[in-house]
DNA sequence: ATGACTGGTGATACCAGA
């Protein structure tokens, strides 16, 4: 049994006391962590060393985004793509060594999109479409089970935001990026974990705003996935939410999302 | 419906997040 965890962590170095708690009480072998904030040399390695995770592949940089791959069991750097050409650290790709010898795990954070859904408009939300294109034609040529999981800052289902008719000018939910991720999807025929362990239309938000009117009202969004080959999907025998973390002091607006595989 | 948030920074205003 294999257990991998994904977390947009907001700033490892400010809530490493709450990734200790988290890594403590779920106890997964891969950790996944989206939005660092900081660059490696100053990564908390020493305080994962202390809690057994002792085998690390780190893409960071100064003060924005980064993703970094924690484990307990070996792995190595398989890859580092960068998807919208642009220099930014948001992806990092890991092959697994021992028990689970070459499953690959892809952790990848895709860029907000900024304000405005229109490419003329917002570069941002440009360069987003541009980055899901890059990994179509990636996940186009994939020729091995991956798990590819992380912040895709998009909610594609109806029941994954909730208001759905409200957020479909609302940057994450709009019509445009939801087809662009399903091309993605059909790329390579992932399996959305999330849905195939928590079907449609339960509830099942990964994101709530810092700012307080929507998350007293749980107006959350699914913005973070894992999402499986075909043949590794039919290997996951457990998923959940650990939603709590949300209600921590001075959390992540992210909450980790957790899966056992029986590999 | 969404303003009243949060983190990082050669920073004590601004950019970015989503």
């Amino acid at each position: 049994m294999v257990t991998i965890a994904t977390w947009n962590i907001n700033s490892v170095r400010l809530r490493m006391g709450q990734v200790e708690r988290f890594l403590s009480e779920q106890a997964p072998d891969v950790l996944c962590l989206q939005e660092i904030k900081t660059r490696e040399e100053l990564f908390p390695h020493a305080a994962f060393e202390a809690l057994g995770y002792t085998h690390r592949v780190v893409h960071g940089q100064k003060g924005y985004h980064g993703v970094a791959t924690v484990s307990r069991i070996p792995l190595r750097e398989f890859s580092r793509h960068d998807w919208q050409d642009n220099g930014e650290a948001r992806h990092v790709g890991v092959e697994l060594l021992g028990p689970a010898k070459g499953l690959v795990i892809e952790n990848v954070y895709i860029p907000a999109g900024g304000d405005v859904p229109d490419r003329e408009a917002n570069v941002k939300f440009g360069q987003k479409l541009d980055f899901l294109g890059r990994m179509t034609r990636w996940a186009d040529a994939l020729d091995r089970p991956t798990l590819i999981l992380g912040d895709f800052n998009i909610a594609p289902l109806d029941c994954d935001v909730y208001d759905h008719k409200a957020l479909l000018k609302v940057v994450s939910h709009t019509p445009v990026e939801v087809e662009t991720l399903g091309a993605f999807r059909d790329a390579h025929g992932w399996v959305d974990l999330g849905r195939q362990h928590i079907p449609a239309p339960e509830r099942n938000y990964s994101w709530w705003s810092y700012r307080s009117y929507w998350r007293e009202k749980d107006q959350g969004r699914r913005l973070d996935h894992m999402w499986a080959s075909p043949e590794l999907a039919r290997e996951s025998r457990a998923h959940r939410i650990v939603e709590e973390t949300r209600r921590w002091d001075q959390p992540s607006d992210h909450v980790p999302l957790v899966t056992e595989f029986s590999i």
